[in-house]
DNA sequence: TTCGCAAATGCAACAAATCGCGTTATAATT
DNA sequence: AATTATAACGCGATTTGTTGCATTTGCGAA
């Protein structure tokens, strides 16, 4: 396996804040360190981090995608569908099911963001939508 | 509110079948019923539909998110982040986490496609990935 | 029925993402 | 060190998704 000095720098990227970025914005970092490359590069280089379980993806109903480094820290949302409106979910919350999943399933939950949808209370009070 | 004619052939074509489909997909589906429609009418349409609770979109590492009716029964699923199998989950093994929550937060999951993405146990034992 | 507002649509420009292919460069082997 | 296989890359073309704006159309009020 070649060594990606782009894998490298988007992985120190996103270690340095225990936050997501958009392929976006991913990709603007990326050109302040390596001024030519590609865009298709960078892309490349996130299916890459991806695949090996280094990096998760997440949607959090913005239109993009975000990734962040596996092991940044759980934290999970609740979207509201209708007013886009994000509430977090404690880990505890959640914590438990994936424990069970992975002994049942042998599977390791890269998951690290996990994101549901619904309608917040406020919304659903709105007569027609 | 006007009625879109746009929207009821999407409900049609997604009442259909118990499963989903790629905006692409339901872009020629429609095209099939209405030559003419432009693209972004269907996108836009989409937006209403999910923004009314009555479609759910997933993210099922295809690269593409897949819209379907909510209320066309609850499937989930695991997916390997490097060979891309796709295990299902029992619904009983997330329903009661999801009741929890709605209790909790109040709000209406409309979520009824769980995807949890990790590392199958097979791509686990490959030495390097 | 007509009028007028607001929602839905089409269109065209744009932006984001993907793909094929030829090239470059790394790392293992000799 | 030279050779070779192959992973990573850049580039251009294409596809997919988004946005602003002008136009059309459905629906309620007059």
């Amino acid at each position: 396996m070649k060594t990606s000095s782009v894998d490298q720098i988007i992985a120190d990227l996103l270690g340095q804040k225990q936050y997501h970025y958009t392929s976006q914005q991913i990709f603007e970092q990326i050109r302040t360190r390596l001024p030519a490359v590609n865009r298709s590069t960078v892309y490349r280089s996130l299916d890459r981090l991806v695949s090996q379980g280094k990096v998760s993806i997440s949607d959090i109903g913005t239109g993009s995608l975000v990734y962040e480094l596996v092991g940044n820290g759980m934290h999970h949302h609740l979207v509201c569908q209708h007013c886009h409106q994000i509430i977090t979910i404690p880990a505890d919350e959640i914590n438990p099911l994936f424990s069970k999943i992975e002994q049942e399933s042998h599977f390791q939950i890269i998951t690290n963001h996990l994101i549901l949808y619904g309608i917040c209370p406020g919304c659903q009070n709105k007569k027609e939508l």
